[in-house]
DNA sequence: TAAATATTTAGATAATTATCTAATTATATA
DNA sequence: TATATAATTAGATAATTATCTAAATATTTA
């Protein structure tokens, strides 16, 4: 999970995960959603693809990305550990 | 949630967050289960504070640190929209 | 009230990260 | 086969982060 927790500490990874709910996408149709550099988001979809959140799959000269969600299940499990945890539920101040 | 998942993106506080499990605990106690530095872990119960992810309450020259469980519906939420979203479920390679 | 204990704040620093431009690799097409 | 297009890799850099020691603040106790 260390490496899911890496991957989702960034607005544009977290963004890029939205984009892709909707439909697979190429790195370059990826790259145009945002201000920033092609190399920049390809390092950004290489540490989501560490985390196995996404999957890459080649199609002649493009590169298309796809959301994972197997290592999801990991995540919510353990939040839903902490969420059952204790009885300080919703606590303020 | 952007402060929720930079507080979560740290080995220590995941495993602070996890002692806070079991039962509250003062910033001392907290410290002393670890390698590092007063301070350091002082800096690290600051963010998941930020985070809403602890309550601290002052009791004396004690300072009792406690885990507030109602950010985590969000990032639940978030989560499972992420995992309902497209068909490509489980995919490999 | 002085000393001890608990915690945080301040300031410094090494390591990590997100970003860029330039170069490289792979594929498609004129 | 030469050129264009898509994407990644390499190398550099500014910003952020986790850590430390020293100092400050707050509280308790002798």
């Amino acid at each position: 999970m260390k490496k899911f927790f890496k991957a989702v500490d960034d607005i544009t990874r977290r963004e890029i995960l939205e984009m892709l709910k909707t439909k697979d996408m190429t790195a370059g149709e990826i790259s145009d959603a945002f201000q920033i550099s092609k190399p920049s988001i390809s390092y950004h979809l290489d540490l989501l693809k560490q985390a196995d959140l996404v999957i890459s799959e080649k199609k002649g000269q493009y590169v298309y990305y796809s959301l994972n969600t197997s290592v999801l299940e990991d995540v919510i499990s353990w939040l839903m550990s902490l969420k059952k945890a204790g009885g300080t539920e919703d606590k303020q101040k």
